[in-house]
Parts: structure tokens; C-alpha cells; sequence
DNA sequence: ACAAATTTTTAGAATCGCCTAAAAATAATC
DNA sequence: GATTATTTTTAGGCGATTCTAAAAATTTGT
């Protein structure tokens, strides 16, 4: 499989996973930032490799193999993910270009050493979870901090927009994965929270609420 | 730089340091394993870029910064080889392919920290020397063992051929880096050389022994 | 120095991955 | 249900990389 290949089942992957049923061709062509044109030439290629399923207007879906090469690059590239920041030293803003070509690197023995190498690790630095090698894999028990309750609290878990520039945002105020968050209040005019971040309070806005996942605690 | 170009780099730089002066066609399509036709046209691109020095059927040679690239790209490829020989416990059999993947990977951040973490080393599991972030590099003082004259003694510091058959084949007669090698008689005939490895002998071929290097021991 | 052998380049074509522009199919609107 | 609007595909083309076959330049051998 060329690079491109799997870029593609990897788009088609992530687009499966929120919105349901088939994947348009314009949806591939905006994530992957290419035209519907080429989109189209590239979904003749993979239903030719058995990778997708593709009928002409019809749109298109990952087939089991597809579903299992892809969750194989996104293995990869959680795990390079974690290599980086764990044994390099890397900040979770850094890694995901540097990941976005580690991913393609082929080579089984690479990946499974890796892995052991990093002690088998569940999730990845913005806390998605890393497929195992027979590509299967759970979503941890999560919740967006937008849709958290006043008074609710939980442990940061994840980010859904893992961006450079929301991360380096998180991190100027001292919101890492592990942190505790509380919701203090919510504003009716634009839904941002009041949140407790540790000891510091912060206000955010309904935009930066709707990218953080929290587990939430349980309420006894 | 795309990987085709920054191969043909690769190839002609390791041409360039056996065998004097300019570079032949058909010495680097032999070498990549391609047509010469198809060499003519990438020297045609690289120069156009200015990385070699070409004109036609004048043979070629690299630029300042051709050279300068295709040290930074051996330079990558010998960490990557420490880096999976020493922390994913690869022998230095298994290292060269997943090598010649990683050694494009494009970073210069995550070069300079994978140096660090292996600590700088000065030289790969083959013995090669490890360029520096400037391009400067040392070859070390050593010597064929077919060169060697009866009776010399010398420490294993590398090999010439690292293609897997061989390196296969230096650890089924434990012969590693830093073992010491006596050269104890050579046989007229065929020129082959009866050795002694710390406590074994062993009688090789002269195509062996003209893939070995060691460090002689000073002769006092 | 001339003919033969070898090396190198050109010409022309294929594949991959992308593009633009135009056509075709589908979806939305009145 | 006919007309728009949108989505999707096709047609044709371009750059990169490779190939085969043929032509051109260079080298070798007598
Ligand atoms: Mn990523
Ligand atoms: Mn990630
Ligand atoms: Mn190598
Ligand atoms: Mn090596």
C-alpha cells in the first residue's frame, strides 16, 4: 500500500467513527484537504484492492480489510505518538506531524517492539485509544466538558481538536490529561463554564468545552 | 526532497567514496537496481536542483550541498540503526531495511533527540561512522583482514558487505564487533586465512576476509 | 584511424496521484 | 413535479518516476 492509500482509509476511518452510515466524497476530500476529483480517482483504486466498498454515487465504507489496515496505521501512530513524547522528550502539541509520517513505516517486528518498549501503553498523549495488534480496541468512558452538568466534576481525559494551537492553549492554563476539572457555573449567553482547573479557576468558552473530554467521578 | 531523490544521493555519495573521481550511469543504476535510462533523467532533476554536478556523458559528482544532504540522510539512517539495535534489541542483520524507511523521516528535532538519547554514538552496529549535525565525519583507522599480514592481530571495528547473508554468518562463528582477531596463516592457494576468534580457529575464504575490518593492534 | 563494443541519452509510453473544467447524477426547493 | 442547487463523476492534462527500444556519443581494439 502507497502513502496516499492509507491516508485515505485512515480519513474514511475517522469519518466512520462520528456520523453514521456512508462517507461522502466530499467529507474525504475536506479532511484530507484534495479535491472530489481526486477523491473519486482514489476510491476506484482501493474498491479495486478490496479496501473499500464504493458504488458511483453511492458513497463509500471501509470493507474488513480496509477497517483492519487502517487501524493498523492508527496504531502506528499513536504508538510513535507515545515514543516521542515518552522516551524524546516531545511536547503533546509536536508529535502528531512527525507521527503523521512514522505511520507509514512497514515493518511488523518495528511496531510490536515498540510497544513493549513503551510498556504496552492503552492511549496516546491527547488520550485516544491505541488499537492493539489484531486491531481491536475499547474508547475509554468519556464525557465532552461541554455537556457536563453545573457542579459536575471529572479527571481530563482526552481532547477531541488535538491542534497545535488548542493544545499549546491547554497548556498555558496548566490543563494537562490527569487534571481535575470541576464545573462552577455555566453562562446562559454563549454556554461557557466557569470550571476549577486544580486550585486556579478559569472561564471557557463553549468552543474550548466542546474539544476537552472529562471522566466524569462518580456521583455517589 | 522526495525519497527517489534523496536515494540517487544516497547511492551516488556511497559510489563517490571508492573508486575516484566522477560517477557513472550505469554505476548507479547498478547500484539502485534501476534502468540507466532512469538515472539520466534523475540526474537530470538533481541538477536542475543543484545537488550534483552533471553534464552529459560527463559522468557526475555532488554538489556542496548534495554532499550536505546525503550526510544528513546516512547520518539518519545510522541512528535509526542504533536506535533499533540497542533499545528495541534488533541484531545488525535486521536493522538495514527498516533503516533505509526511517532514514527519510523528516525532522530535524527528532533526529537531534534520538542522538541524544543513544548518546551520541560515534558509529553504527556495522561499525560506519555516525555524521554529525554538520556533516563532519571521520572514517576509522582500520584495515581489511585480507590485508593483514600472518602473525597481525586486530580488534573487529567493521564490516564492508553488511548484507544480512553475511552478517548471518559472522554470528554463527561469533565473530562481532570488538572481538579480537589473529590472523594465524594463509593459505597460498586460494588466499584464504586461518584465524583465531578469542578461543576458536576458523579457516576463511578470502571473500570473507576482504569484508572485515579490524583496528590493528599496535605492534610494539 | 576506423570499426566494433560499450555507455549514455533520447523518445515514447505506463502508472500514480493530483488538478481544472465540464458533464451527469442526486438532492433540495418551490 | 419541474427547476435549482449540490454532489459526484468523467475527461483531459501535468509532474514524478519508472520502463523499453532506438539513437547518439564515447571508448576500445586492432
Ligand atoms: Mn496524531
Ligand atoms: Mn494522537
Ligand atoms: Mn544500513
Ligand atoms: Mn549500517
Amino acid at each position: 500500500m502507497t502513502h496516499s492509500e492509507e491516508n485515505y482509509l485512515k480519513a474514511i476511518f475517522h469519518l466512520s467513527r462520528q456520523g453514521t452510515g456512508t462517507i461522502s466524497t466530499n467529507a474525504i476530500a475536506e479532511q484530507m484537504d484534495t479535491k472530489p476529483s481526486s477523491v473519486t480517482d482514489m476510491l476506484k483504486r482501493l474498491s479495486d484492492k478490496d479496501l473499500v466498498n464504493y458504488k458511483r454515487y453511492q458513497g463509500v465504507s471501509l470493507t474488513e480489510t480496509g477497517r483492519y489496515s487502517a487501524l493498523a496505521i492508527i496504531r502506528k501512530h499513536r504508538l510513535w505518538e507515545v515514543f516521542l513524547v515518552e522516551k524524546l522528550d516531545f511536547t503533546w502539541d509536536e508529535v502528531h506531524e512527525i507521527a503523521e509520517q512514522l505511520e507509514h513505516i512497514n515493518s511488523e517486528k518495528l511496531i510490536d517492539r515498540l510497544d513493549a518498549l513503551l510498556g504496552h501503553p492503552k492511549f496516546d498523549p491527547h488520550g485516544d485509544p491505541i488499537p492493539g495488534k489484531n486491531g481491536e480496541f475499547k474508547e475509554r468512558d468519556k464525557e465532552l466538558l461541554s455537556k457536563m452538568p453545573v457542579g459536575g466534576k471529572g479527571v481530563c481525559v482526552g481532547v477531541k481538536d488535538s491542534s497545535a494551537t488548542f493544545l499549546k492553549f491547554l497548556d498555558k492554563n496548566q490543563i494537562a490529561l490527569g487534571q481535575e476539572i470541576e464545573v462552577l457555573d455555566k453562562e446562559e449567553f454563549d454556554n461557557s463554564m466557569h470550571i476549577r482547573i486544580g486550585e486556579e479557576q478559569l472561564l471557557v468558552s463553549h468552543q474550548i468545552a466542546s474539544n476537552l473530554y472529562l471522566k466524569p467521578s462518580e456521583e455517589s
